[in-house]
RNA sequence: CUGCCUGUAGCUCAGCUGGAUAGAGCAAGGGACUUCUAAUCCCUGGGUCAGAGGUUCGAAUCCUCUCAGGCAGGCCA
């Protein structure tokens, strides 16, 4: 509602310039101290010059105009909730005050939000973690960012289709399947002891991990503690290690990984290659299956830690299938067909197919100025297949035919959640995640892909690729779609010296930092060493110390209720908050202190801001003070509003305007420092302002319907786009 | 070498398309629980917005240069 009164006043601040002929700067802004206004016109100091008068001046005949206008204003009208004294301030600012009883009024009686639907698909695609090992505090902040965007998106009223990337044939997941085949025995039996212990030789280990697949073992939720991206986190680095001492042994990788882009034949069956691992000769189908098995059950492992923050998805493309669906290949047709890519018959890159790009002017000043595709040897690169996956994502691969080229698909999980920031739960459920398949499409009721815009959220070190993928996209003729593919880039997670041997203390290892590694601010988190703070251990020391804040506050003798569920709620909320509200540029340092702060600039201080208004409810409730909204909003109407519960009010109405700079921004640092302002405001007049023994019926009526607005305000903007649930207690 | 990002209080960070007196939290000191939960609130101190020029009625914000730090420029992703 805010918005559209916004909109009217600069529709007739434009009119009144246009009859004097002047300048159209009719754009409004919110003045900084309410007690000034609540809109205000800064127009006139700019046309100052032009005109050659005083701004005062020009502000002043324009303020009596607009005054005049405004008091004509019947009731109804989206510029009668405005006052019609207009003050010049200042140099020249116009300031403009609401009928802030009437503005409340209106805010409780309906939505004050327009969630009127619009706009075409926008896809965007998050987390794409490599299925090769446990997700650590880095993806953390990738689908964190990733998922609030989606939230925002659909509140402002868009359709999004939410994609997760696995990239099931890269050298990641070779490397583990080198691991567990190749890797000399003792090396495998200690990288496997931490997770499943009493396993002494590499027979065992594969003999558990068939019947773990099997019994779904490896798979959320028969196992809730899915561990076997914990024991593939211990495992990766080993391979590497043994890759720098034993280099023969990268032959094994690319044994592997071209076993991986062939694909395991149909209708093998993991006990059978399971007898041909044991012969230490398997066959490239043996070794492709084992890949699958990796990629999958790491997979789940991942959707169950993000789903543990409320994060889900639509669809899961398989880059396997980019390729085995013939969508790479359509892609390379169509490049070549339009000059975009060419093959180097000599030079260093003989052979390759290559994208020149030195005529780009993004591209200038490159000593490199062609990207290779395709290799000598005939595999894609990953930015080869990201072109083909970024055309599709457009709606802009078609068969020869005029069809679409695309995926087929199957369901991967079914899902459930019970409430927009409560934990997403896989094996049953009425939702849905998909994931595509080689084979054509055999259900027909699911469509995925062709977004109008696509956002990728990738880390800024990406930016390079990213930028080919989309050249790539304009250079095929599709300006508008390149113009649509925005790369949601974000600085990365790293570690401050002082975690990393925090780390090292509790794990009792060491990661043998270098002495200017000890000097830097921070480390990089690297799989390939094993530094990194796995998500999922994060989160249940955040719940560890969440239960020993609930219990410190408890009297003694009393029971906690639903310790499990509170101290989850607000756990999530303390590592979102952390995720969100740092600015998406700035390297995130990660410090355990930081992470485990429950006080000041936190997620635990905006729910506990948002169980106490709860609770005020509750009480008035018992009390038989509840009232309603309808008819606070009524009472309030005529009612003079003071400019400390007005400033909270009002702070809720822009809501809506702060979604949209965020979103547009993509800087949700707005967000969470907008929900901040709104918890102080309100923490301030909590203290001040008692609800339930408030002094006169009045008082209360007005102080109930303010926060009967931060309330709704609140849970909107806590758990609908944040993803932050609050807890019944805190 | 080239390009991008960052530099704001002792520390960690906000500051939206230029706008009125640059804000939080932590840390330090003081105060408020027989009251709707003290994971809270109030008060105090703390700033060359890296530096220098420029544009503008107005600059932390835009432009140029300098300094410092980070990332990228792979037949890795």
């Amino acid at each position: 509602m805010l918005r559209t009164i916004q909109q009217a006043l600069e529709a007739l601040i434009g009119q009144e310039l246009a009859t004097r002929g002047w300048e159209n700067l009719a754009r409004l802004e919110v003045p900084p101290h309410r007690q000034w206004g609540d809109l205000a016109w800064a127009g006139a100091l700019p046309l100052a010059k032009a005109l050659r008068q005083p701004p005062r001046l020009i502000g002043e005949q324009l303020a009596q105009a607009l005054g005049a206008r405004l008091a004509q204003e019947q009731e109804g009208s989206a510029l009668a909730f405005l006052h019609p004294q207009v003050r010049v301030d200042g140099p020249g600012f116009l300031n403009f005050r609401l009928k802030r009883g009437a503005v409340l009024a209106e805010a409780l009686r309906a939505d004050p939000w327009q969630r009127a639907p619009r706009g075409e698909k926008i896809i965007v695609e998050h987390t794409n973690i490599n299925p090769n090992k446990a997700a650590h505090i880095g993806h953390l902040r990738n689908a964190v960012l990733g998922d609030v965007l989606v939230r925002c998106l659909r509140f402002l009223g868009y359709p999004v289709e939410v994609q997760n990337y696995i990239d099931d044939t890269g050298v990641q997941v070779a490397d583990v399947v080198v691991g567990f085949l190749f890797l000399p025995e003792e090396e495998l039996v200690q990288a496997t002891a931490a997770t499943w212990p009493g396993l002494a030789s590499r027979q065992q280990i594969l003999a558990e991990l068939v019947q773990r697949w099997e019994q779904g073992g490896l798979l959320v939720p028969a196992n809730p503690e899915a561990d076997f991206d914990d024991l593939c986190w211990d495992l990766y680095p080993r391979v590497t290690r043994w890759y720098e001492e034993n280099p023969q042994g990268l032959a094994r990788r690319g044994q592997v990984l071209h076993a991986l882009e062939a694909g395991p034949p149909t209708g093998i069956t993991l006990r059978q290659v399971l007898a041909e691992l044991a012969t230490g000769h398997p066959s490239d189908g043996a070794l492709a299956c084992l890949g699958m098995v990796v990629a999958e059950a790491n997979l789940r492992c991942h959707l169950h830690t993000m789903g543990e923050l409320g994060i889900a998805y639509d669809v899961l493309p398989h880059e396997s299938d980019v390729l085995r669906r013939g969508l790479w290949q359509r892609a390379f047709e169509l490049l070549r067909r339009c000059g975009c890519i060419h093959q180097e018959k000599e030079g260093k890159n003989a052979g390759c197919w290559v994208m020149p790009l030195a005529e780009a002017p993004e591209f200038a000043g490159l000593a490199e100025a062609d990207k290779i595709l395709v290799r000598s040897n005939g595999t894609v690169t990953y930015t080869g297949k990201d072109i083909a996956y970024q055309l599709w994502k457009l709606g802009l691969l078609w068969d020869e035919d005029g069809s679409r080229c695309d995926f087929g698909y199957k369901p991967f999980a079914r899902w459930e959640q019970a409430g927009p920031a409560a934990p997403v739960r896989y094996g049953q459920g009425p939702r849905v995640v998909y994931r595509t398949t080689a084979e054509p499409h055999p259900y027909t009721e699911v469509s995925f892909g062709g977004g109008r815009r696509v956002f990728n959220v990738i880390d800024v070190r990406q930016t390079y690729p990213q930028k080919v993928v989309r050249e790539a996209v304009r250079a095929l003729g599709f300006a508008e779609a390149a113009e649509n593919s925005v790369h949601f880039s974000y600085e990365m997670v790293a570690l401050t010296p002082k975690a990393v041997h925090q780390l090292e203390a509790s794990l009792g290892i060491s990661f043998g930092l270098l002495p200017e590694e000890e000097e830097k601010p921070f480390v990089e988190m690297s799989g390939r060493r094993g530094i990194g703070v796995k998500a999922n251990a994060l989160l249940r020391t955040l719940r560890e110390e969440a239960e020993k804040a609930i219990r410190g506050r408890l009297a003694s003798g009393q029971k906690p209720q639903a310790l499990q569920e509170r101290a989850h709620a607000i756990a999530v909320g303390a590592l979102r908050y952390q995720m969100a509200r740092q600015g998406r540029n700035r390297v995130l340092a990660f410090d355990f202190a930081d992470a485990l702060a429950f006080e000041g600039d936190t997620g635990p201080y905006l729910q506990y801001a948002a169980v106490r208004t709860r609770k005020i409810f509750d009480k008035l409730h018992q009390a038989g003070l509840a009232g309603s909204a309808e008819a606070d909003g009524q009472a309030v109407e005529g009612m003079e509003v003071p400019d400390d519960l007005w400033e909270l009010a009002f702070g809720c109405l822009r809501t809506q305007e702060v979604v949209e700079k965020a979103v547009a921004s993509l800087e949700f640092s707005l967000l969470t420092g907008h929900a901040r302002e709104l918890a102080q405001a309100f923490s301030n007049l909590y203290h001040r302002y008692p609800v339930l023994h408030a002094e006169s019926d009045q008082a209360r009526c007005l102080r109930r319907a303010v926060f009967r607005l931060f309330s709704r305000t609140q849970e909107l903007i806590l758990e609908e786009l944040l993803g932050i649930p609050i807890p019944e207690e805190m």
